[in-house]
DNA sequence: ATGATACTAGTACAGTGTACGAGTCGGCGC
DNA sequence: GCGCCGACTCGTACACTGTACTAGTATCAT
């Protein structure tokens, strides 16, 4: 087996001469790494949706030969593990010190978290199947602490914390895929019209044209931190 | 353009001679239609996953050649919504009449949506980015139908119908997802504790080996449909 | 016989992920 | 100097993908 490289990427260089290696490249790219390659197929991802990524185009447009990745990186699926996780950290917002109310907190964190995914859209088709990163685990480790801080017991902390994940993870796939189909909704508004009396329900209270997303997401999570309130 | 067809493959025959036709293949296949194409499919995403399914295997599988499919389905992409959509649809369970109570009711479909689309792990990594088949819109159907007979009012349905299918889907992708790599989970918790003091409250519920989905399933479950049920 | 309709399928093309192996480069021990 | 080694790059090749195009057949109505 090839020797590949066991781990570490980290530090390339340790010469720390900061002269601009004088190659045949005059004064192009950077050295090909993990941080560049994950940085640059976030940008593809975000200009061109999941399809628009391959190995090919992202060594392109990263001024490599293909199989240059393959230094630095397993494989594709790890790109895109990487590529997820980078987007899904949390960017600690601002100086923490003053101790909010515990709803607001969990509140601002989960409102965080999908507004994160949704200006990347392909997080959301991206998310099922992939493991847990960095990124998430500090996501989700912050919001046990909220909530145990709260006053949550601990035997019940883990079901508060996936609950809480469920209903954000859920609302956001949901909103990230029917997002980039408004005109199919309108058309699945339509054809239950002319599909008859089946739908009675859905039809008078005009759910697929309701569009009031952000609205919706505060309702469910405001019942859903009311009930672990009461039962707290 | 090509004649293509247009919508309607419902009845292939008006002719009721229900004589096997004596062609050269001797008792061989029935013949290729979209619910074969659909029903086989759906057979091998259970078996291999998506990503074993490829339209030449899928033509093989029905004793077809690859391009045959074509005339009965549009892409290969339209072939993936029809397989989602039919596991996904609600076959009614046992006669209806009886009226529980609308809590019963919900907690039953939507624990049998959740049930169906882990007995086919690969739906709930289809469901993003799919359109909303008729299938799906009958189980919102029904869902809402209950709610608002529950005395929800229509102002409140929307939001009512979305959350508890927000909170299914996130609670089913998660599950379906992490399914399959509990190897991974033990890793990651692994990971936690190597990783220092940096997960603290997630060390201590150990939250990636709780394994309990059902019950926290029913739980977080339970948390929005008593608070559904104050705000009625 | 003629033609239309419904359907099947071979060939071909552009594109995919990636295994393999050859090649380049800088630094180190001698 | 020389040899060597490890880090890194990348061209070629292979098996495979979805599907456009086209030619073909089998059944029917006229």
């Amino acid at each position: 087996m090839a020797a590949k490289r066991g781990d570490g990427p980290k530090k390339q260089s340790k010469q720390t001469n900061a002269a601009p290696q004088p190659a045949q490249e005059q004064a192009g790219e950077p050295p090909l790494s993990r941080e560049r390659i994950v940085a640059t197929a976030v940008e593809m991802l975000d200009a061109e949706g999941t399809a628009g990524v391959s190995m090919r185009r992202l060594a392109d447009r990263l001024g490599a030969g293909a199989m240059s990745l393959y230094w630095h990186v397993d494989n594709k699926e790890q790109v895109l593990d990487l590529a997820l996780d980078q987007v899904l950290e949390y960017r600690a917002p601002q100086q923490a010190g003053e101790p909010r109310d515990w709803r607001g907190d969990v509140a601002h964190l989960l409102e965080d978290w999908r507004a994160g995914m949704l200006r990347h859209p392909w997080s959301a088709s991206l998310l099922p199947r992939r493991a847990l990163g960095p990124g998430i685990l500090g996501r989700l480790e912050l919001l046990g602490g909220i909530l145990s801080r709260a006053g949550v017991a601990d035997a019940d902390l883990n079901a508060a914390i996936w609950s809480l994940w469920n209903y954000v993870m859920g609302a956001t796939i949901t909103r990230a895929s029917f997002d980039l189909t408004d005109a199919d909704m309108a058309a699945a508004q339509q054809r239950l019209s002319t599909l008859g009396e089946r739908h009675p329900t859905l039809e008078r209270t005009r759910l697929l044209l309701d569009n009031d997303w952000d609205g919706t997401f505060r309702k469910g999570l405001d019942v859903l931190l009311d009930g672990l309130a009461a039962r707290k």
